[in-house]
DNA sequence: ACATATTTTGTGAACGCTCTCAATTGACTT
DNA sequence: AAGTCAATTGAGAGCGTTCACAAAATATGT
């Protein structure tokens, strides 16, 4: 088997009779070309194979063609049963990976072990390689100050996923205090009085507007904060249930839960199973984050579904446009969904 | 702020007194450097932040340090919902990347609408521009044939995950025969004398040897056909949903059920909680795949857990080796585990 | 028809690396 | 001390594009 010859630009000009150059105009849609060499010259590409080489391009060019993605290696699967994973990472990928496709971009992954300290290096290190267009920075690398600077220094555009505070980035993110106040309305209208919130960790920027929408919503509807009880602190499943068993073993304890995210609601679900609460007869749960096990969930879980891979998607667009030198940059809200399953209900009696 | 400038190897060539090739040297690993002169081009590569620039090693050289990883669209989380997606593209990408990093190497993800049709196109377009040095095919694009014909005829070194057929490919999977064995003797050891197996399509390999094994392990304990049913035929939820309900309404229906996938044990519970069966105490269920979210159902799933990440991983560092020119080819078997959790006890009565 | 704009096409250089091969250095023999 | 061989270093070419131009072709105005 003869190994097939990459067929390259030179190749395809002298089968269409052109210049390089030309084929380079019509394959990256060029102007001043004339519509009948345009026509040759796509012919012999498709004729031919023809596949620009992306090495090459991004020697010659300024673009690359490249995403970057950079996500926390702590909310892989790896830490699934340690509380801390989810799909997310999945969902992200997923909605970043369509987009670069629809551009013929591609995107490239970086995990970064957030903890060891040493993600500006590690990072350095990739965009130094890869000179990608853009950078995508998701929970918690959105809010690395130091990191956001130094992408900025290298000019590099970036985009965060789940945040919001101006300056020239992407900032892509849904209406958390919305979400929040709807769903702790539509509790209360089922006749709820006492609502635990199992809250995310306090230095992540959409947990604190949830909690402020939280107390927001109740204050409203007269309910007296010590009816709505927050827990403290972080996403992980087992702090959740010790959390929640204290929560429970109040005087007159919350008889619904609002989860900051399906882990901690499936933990609720633990709870109450091993109290023998029936859900949604003795406690009502909705989660904030939806993930699709969700649906799963025996009973499945109410919740408010985030916006995750349009996000992804949306920073990827934004980035390419940017690459292109068109416009780009600004704020840009998603629209969440509240979905009702099976886990809420008005309370006993 | 004036950009910085990007380092080259001439730079750092010139910062230390030595040639363009040497600093190459250095950086590969190459032999013959007097160990003086790899310590000072050493830290000037520090002190400079050099990082080689890829796309001009590509160029350059043969490698492109980038590994393709090709995954089925429709299972990812966009299809949770329906029944078709999995937490499988989150784990494989994490094993890949994390074998990757190590080697400094990259993984791009290619996501394929396998249902399209398109599957070749598509990914000559990704191999075409990108070059890589290997390719990751994952289920069900392992099994085809004309893929993999295609990418040897290009000299693109493959690897299959799940899927082992011998010739020259890296073959990366689990015992899955072994697997099978063994949860149905623990089945059959708390005195199930009548087991359901919910099977995945009749194509796909693993299935194949899961059924045959599930066959061969009844038959030996002397267990007649007819009280080992198998449902026949995807890996959706909706689906098994059904199947389930013929099967436990038949005259004497298992008391134990063996589901290909999640998704499956998921709809076990389902049908269980609607019938009013207590799992484990009237049905028992067990898993064969065990993505991480299984541990935090109600109750927990009793499992096969698969190696998925390390799979990947294995496949990446042998498409890397083999990059390197070293030896790589081969089929590698990795252990699984089987994770005893809440859904299996013996029988009533 | 002529000069002048405009559109279309082509040429040479550059991008940052690795490859091949030649030149230099140093160590070891005899 | 000269000769041989291996270890170390360097120089030039080439990879496949795009860029900044220059050249050619065509259109426009008088």
């Amino acid at each position: 088997m003869h190994k097939p010859a990459k067929v390259t630009i030179e190749d395809v000009a002298a089968a269409a009779g052109v210049s390089r150059q030309t084929v380079s105009r019509v394959i990256n849609n060029g102007p001043n070309v004339k519509p009948a060499v345009r026509q040759r010259v796509e012919a012999m590409v498709e004729q031919l194979g023809y596949v620009p080489n992306l090495s090459a391009r991004r020697m010659g060019g300024a673009r690359s063609y490249l995403i970057l993605s950079i996500n926390d290696r702590a909310r892989t699967f790896e830490n699934w049963t340690s509380g801390r994973g989810n799909d997310w990472v999945d969902q992200m990928l997923y909605g970043g990976m369509s987009e670069c496709e629809r551009h013929n971009y591609h995107m490239v992954l970086e995990l970064i072990d957030t903890d060891a300290g040493t993600t500006i290096p590690q990072i350095a290190r990739a965009v130094g390689s890869l000179r990608p267009d853009g950078v995508i920075l998701t929970p918690p690398h959105c809010d690395n100050l130091e990191l956001v600077a130094w992408l900025e220094r290298q000019g590099i555009p970036c985009a965060r996923v789940g945040h919001y505070e101006g300056g020239n980035f992407v900032d892509v993110f849904m209406d958390d205090e919305g979400a929040m106040r709807e769903v702790t309305r539509h509790l209360l209208d089922l006749g709820h009085r006492s609502i635990g919130f199992l809250a995310g960790p306090l230095n992540y920027g959409p947990s604190q507007k949830r909690r402020k929408a939280f107390r927001e919503a109740l204050a409203e509807a007269g309910i007296p904060p010590e009816a709505g009880p927050i827990g403290a602190g972080n996403f992980y499943f087992d702090m959740a249930v010790s959390v929640l068993e204290t929560m429970l073993a109040a005087p007159s304890p919350p008889t619904a839960i609002i989860a900051d995210n399906d882990k901690m609601a499936f933990a609720a679900l633990h709870v109450a199973a091993d109290r023998g609460l029936k859900v949604p007869d003795d406690l009502s749960v909705i989660s904030f984050e939806d993930t699709p096990g969700v649906r799963f969930s025996v009973p499945p879980l109410t919740a408010i579904r985030q916006p995750t891979a349009a996000m992804v998607g949306k920073a990827c667009a934004q980035l390419i446009a940017l690459s292109k030198g068109e416009e780009g940059m600004g704020a840009f809200e998603l629209p969440y969904e509240f979905v009702v399953r099976a886990t809420t209900k008005a309370p006993r009696g």
